[in-house]
DNA sequence: GCCATATCCTGACACTGTCAAGATAGGAGA
DNA sequence: TCTCCTATCTTGACAGTGTCAGGATATGGC
């Protein structure tokens, strides 16, 4: 399949019809959609540049042109996270009561819901070193969730640093043991149980009880 | 310098004096030294084990008569890890008073330490795929250190599966936290501060007040 | 002193990320 | 409609990586 004669080129439109010429059409967020699928096959630390532009059906050095190198590609697909990681919180927020204990408790159960729906893309936002926290865009996706859970905890009464990160600590580590699969005794609970569990926890921290 | 005659080998004994002879002596640990130098210096992700090699003065194929391939020698120095992240709690445990409550809260902050003294390292254990966690020894090691915390809690009154996630999430959070320099609030602390924040923090869950 | 064995080195292979140079397609201006 | 400019993508090359095969060297038992 690979061996074709020089002649004879594969054809470069994917075979989902969305493609549209030669020329990609969407190739970045093709490739950032790819690289999201590689990130969860083979983590951060078996990612490799090449498998990417292979599962996007492109040549290997495509992805060059649109993120100029692999902390590029590391880095936008970091800053798509961390809005995604955003949006999973708000998701819950939305269906919760409105009052700001609840608004709280919201947000670290999507905290926890992004980590382990997305473990490897968890991991990319908050313990690689491959994606250039220097960088504007990122930096802004990325204050903007450590902001919010911070925000939370102020609005529901939070006065002093032990109140912020008792909340933060809580909800990172429950997210962090889930999507590494150590956190057993919760893991392996159904997830209205484990909604139910994350939930009391994040209370126990709560600063006005 | 690299490119001796061939006549002209490079002294294969180490310039501190430890090294026996042409063969190494004790190559092994110093893989496992070199090893952690690198993981400081370039983190999980950019590890090199020719790097490591040459960090211990040896060709780049001598790690593998030793440790098999790249995954043998991050089990062996996960292994090691482990251990030393308990002696990091014990250490601790042993300056503490020896009420339950006091052994509890300085294994977190041992636990705390490691993660701040040795950042990469605490990745390695916690968030890397890189090691054979199925290897006898590594799995032994790892059970060991998660099991610690809970002992520790159920020592000190708990009695749920509550109580044991609440003082490992709070203790993993904060680690991760630290060792990621996210929280900020804390982690510029002076270390007596950051100390008494921690442990604070980790009464807060604690199952009987 | 001799030799089996553990230890270490050299050389090779496929794979990786990155760069330079060429090929192709789309769009602006005539 | 034709031409040319530019963005986009491909090909080929390079150094660096992990791993394997085979050769060189030192150690310890006889």
């Amino acid at each position: 399949m690979t061996n074709l004669p020089p002649t004879l080129k594969p054809d470069p439109v994917p075979p989902g019809g969305e493609g549209r010429s030669y020329h990609h059409g969407d190739l970045r967020a093709a490739l950032l959609a790819a690289a999201e699928e590689e990130l969860a096959a083979r983590g951060v630390e078996g990612f490799s540049l090449r498998q990417v532009a292979k599962r996007a059906g492109v040549s290997h050095a495509a992805p060059a042109h649109h993120f100029g190198d692999a902390a590029g590609l590391f880095t936008a697909l970091a800053a798509e996270g961390f809005r995604q990681f955003l949006a999973a919180q708000a998701a819950r927020e939305a269906r919760a009561a409105p009052d700001p204990a609840s608004q709280l408790v919201a947000a670290g159960l999507g905290y926890v819901d992004f980590a382990i729906a997305r473990p490897a893309l968890f991991r990319l936002l908050w313990q690689s070193e491959r994606p250039d926290f220097g960088n504007a865009e990122l930096g802004q996706a990325a204050r903007a969730a450590f902001q919010h859970l911070v925000d939370q905890v102020m609005a529901a009464g939070g006065r002093s640093t032990a109140d912020e990160a008792a909340a933060w600590a809580m909800a990172h580590g429950l997210a962090d043991l889930l999507a590494s699969g150590r956190l057993e005794s919760v893991g392996s609970l159904s997830p209205e149980a484990r909604d139910a569990m994350v939930a009391g926890l994040i209370r126990r921290v709560l600063p006005t009880g």
